[in-house]
DNA sequence: CGGTTATATTGATGTTTGTCAATACTACTG
DNA sequence: CAGTAGTATTGACAAACATCAATATAACCG
């Protein structure tokens, strides 16, 4: 009896795809994105991007429900992700933008949903 | 005695920004941002924009070191979240993107971090 | 039908995160 | 120098999260 020629689709994919970016990229793009991702941190983000000026934590405080120390905190995560600067004048601190940051969390989405050149 | 002409520094800032992005859009950003926000399912997000096809949960278990509970777990993450959708077909599963949900997170992104229009 | 394979769900556990109250620190003020 | 105001830090706590082991579900296979 001659051997059936059924293939079997004992294979789910015909190819597994592989990453087109870089480990560290993927740690970099997960830790800037956790930065942000959270309201009140995008809303501060809006607010300094929406000001020519750096703005004193006092007004940032004062446009949320949330208390002092909280807002310190998120302004906290935010300079230690590089995204925004503190500077201080006086008794006051001002914060400000960091855009080229700004600019590197756009540029590492890009990379992570690009597709790859079709050859 | 006249009255002293001096302006006291009592006010940090000579202007309180406004945000310029509604508190839906806030809300909605942070969601989506925070569904992204991983290494493995941003890798799982690159691997499947990388394919031309659709990929099946054992592909994409199979490139990872952690259990297929935890696999499923991030897919499903990614799914509610409307960014990759699951077809099944046989015993298998295929997932792929939803591109226009990876745009629109691009675009979440560019209202918040937008400079309001210079008059 | 009984067994096997692929995927999802549930429950448990340790870790991280957002929030607040209390406190510390720093610079101005009188 | 003592008091006050702006900001940061610490500690505590509850909620959310990532992970795994165990189990459930669903579709194929013999």
């Amino acid at each position: 009896m001659k051997k059936e020629l059924t293939v079997i689709q004992n294979s789910c994919c015909p190819a597994v795809p592989e990453l087109s970016i870089e480990r560290n990229q993927i740690e970099l793009g997960a830790t800037l994105l956790s930065a942000i991702a959270d309201p009140t941190r995008l809303s501060i983000i809006n607010m300094l991007a929406g000001s020519s000026e750096a703005v004193c934590v006092c007004d940032i405080t004062e446009s949320f429900t949330l208390g002092q120390p909280t807002i310190s905190h998120h302004l906290r995560v935010l300079r230690e992700a590089g995204v925004i600067v503190g500077n201080k004048r006086g008794k006051w601190v001002y914060y400000s933008i960091v855009y080229s940051k700004l600019r590197e969390i756009q540029a590492l989405l890009e990379n992570v949903f690009a597709q790859p050149v079709l050859v």
